[in-house]
DNA sequence: CGTTAAATTGGAAACGTTTCCAATTTGCGG
DNA sequence: CCGCAAATTGGAAACGTTTCCAATTTAACG
């Protein structure tokens, strides 16, 4: 049954084109892709009935046949968080120009959400990956990931591998950015400093743990003042924490706080006490929120590119889909410290 | 030429099924899809041989035959705004509880890249898209859209629709909102009013603004009082025009500020000027940001849910789908004043 | 012009499903 | 046990591409 009315909404197939254009779908397939080995005149023909069809080739039928579906996919446990969403938009930017789609996927980080995720993208047949899993810990997950011949990408994460093969991954230097924030507090004559962070479940909290406690050590100073305090991420229980924190009788002078919720509950818990930053507390925040920039004072904030974390991720994706010579597997992103007012040497008590 | 070592990454095919199964390939795609028409001995034959290989269909493939991708397009402009990412992030939650992916595209309110992703939507024949333009005028992009036949659910933007029957749509009452906002500060004795919001160019800022004078008409207060300021979104920009704002002879009262950046702006403008909260300036964000709800003094604001947004759009685009009688084609949805510490009477002058 | 190589072309076979249709089997009532 | 309807089954035709292969045309060269 050939298409009659204009109104019947069944768009032109290459079929159509061919018959058009006088030539065989072979050609018009050749003249629309490779170019090569097509003569002037099927080439003009061609083009014109296409042009003229307003054909546009089925990528799902293009996808069958040559085992490639221009899409990748891309699972992180939290799209609304800023962290990853800058993360997941880079990346989305970088693969766009290179002409694939991303499908995301919020896994909330339960483990049986990412599973299905991975399974839902290899039956799909996505080329590849980007993936921020919710734990290091070895997920059945991981391993269909690696046996479903797609490249994939891990971002800031630490995913045992069998070989010495680690996964290819995009890094952040966590350590040596709470490494420096805390050498900096230090410096400044801090001796009891608290780290507010999240699980030690995961790369970045473990790197910045250790970092912490690495400066402590290195200034030979008594490391009983290191004080870390693994917090949910949520703001009233930060602020509940952040407040017997403080009440303490040899209270912090100076906290180090994760992303938006937890330093909000941390200036929160300190405007309840009258504590003022940075005379009676200083506030360092790990990761430049709009929150930190604009708080007044304005809070002194480790800072990593994001963008360069979701771009490089992406082009480490690029580089293994291409094939070409493999480069590099890992990158590894520098944190900075990026100084305001929210720091202080500590009053004496 | 049959697969031969287990090396061999091509993954099993219904033919395979069919093959260690003992029946015909129609067999086991009805054993695995309808089971309907399916003797015991084959559904029991076929989930054996299926198990036994770890068969899993081929979803590219199916969705040529069917017709249906079981994907659906988002796109917005910034998915790095959390007003956004919130919006995607209920929006992907409920569609893939319905067994759909979502391929995200950011368009940084660039039309060519609007028409660009919508063509590649239709490439790949997307089940239906969310789509939450740049702008409100009449791009050929949305003409595209509605020629795919695809389903499209619009994020609170008017697009105009040529016969009567609008696009389905979800919106949010900004009108309502910047109302009651303007209405409550009136209430405690303002007269002179700004409202910071970026463009009339969309329709959140046209509301707001609509919502803001009407306020000012139904309570008899002189008009010239209500000064509409529009902004870039940028925090440099917004503490700048908040400054010459500040410094004029009659300065206004209280302010509106939009989202994250133009609030800071706001509120650092008056920080460099001395003007305390909520003593000598009322200040009202329009939208209930991480940075209102932390601030000190806490700021009042006008909060819709963003997860409803995401959750509703969803739903309707799989109202659509499924072509369910149709239902209702637009929520609208509600916007509240959640009070905090920002707002005062006015002090004389 | 004749011969051979190169370039172009048409036709058909994939890719992995679903679904139609005809053929076969099963079930049931008499 | 027969006849007929219903249920089940196998085989093949789509879906819209790309790509292989053989056949044809064009080009090149002496």
């Amino acid at each position: 049954m050939k298409p009659r009315m204009a109104e019947i909404v069944s768009r032109a197939t290459i079929r159509d084109v061919a018959r058009v254009a006088g030539v065989s779908v072979g050609s018009v397939s050749r003249a629309l892709n490779g170019g090569k080995n097509v003569s002037a005149r099927v080439a003009r023909d061609v083009a014109a009935a296409a042009e003229k069809l307003g054909y546009q080739p089925d990528l799902q039928a293009r996808s069958l046949r040559t085992r490639t579906t221009g899409m990748v996919g891309c699972l992180v446990s939290d799209l609304a968080n800023p962290l990853y969403a800058s993360i997941v938009q880079a990346a989305e930017a970088r693969l766009r120009e290179a002409g694939l789609l991303m499908i995301v996927g919020n896994t909330a980080n339960d483990p049986a959400r990412e599973r299905a995720m991975v399974a839902a993208f290899r039956s799909r047949r996505l080329d590849g990956m980007l993936v921020a899993p919710g734990s290091d810990e070895n997920d059945r997950a991981w391993r269909e990931l690696a046996a479903g011949g797609a490249p994939v990408v891990i971002l800031d994460r630490d995913i045992p591998h069998e070989e010495d093969t680690p996964w290819p991954a995009v890094l952040v230097d966590h350590r040596e950015g709470a490494r420096t924030a805390t050498r900096y507090l230090i410096g400044l004559g801090h001796r009891r400093i608290a780290l507010l962070t999240p699980g030690a479940r995961m790369r970045p909290g473990r790197e910045r743990i250790a970092g912490f406690t690495a400066a402590f050590a290195e200034a030979d100073v008594d490391p009983a003042g290191a004080l870390v305090c693994l917090q949910e991420s949520s703001m009233d229980f930060a602020q509940g924490d952040a407040l017997a924190l403080l009440r303490r009788d040899q209270r912090p002078t100076a906290i180090i706080a994760l992303g938006t919720r937890i330093l909000a509950g941390a200036l929160r818990a300190a405007r309840d006490l009258g504590l003022s930053i940075p005379a009676d507390l200083s506030v360092i925040a790990v990761g430049d929120t709009d929150l930190a920039a604009v708080h007044s004072p304005a809070i002194t904030a480790l800072r990593w590119s994001l963008e360069d974390v979701g771009r490089a991720a992406a082009e480490l994706l690029l580089q293994r889909l291409r094939g070409t010579g493999e480069g590099q597997s890992r990158a590894l992103l520098p944190v900075d410290l990026v100084l305001r007012e929210s720091c202080a040497p500590p009053t004496a008590t």
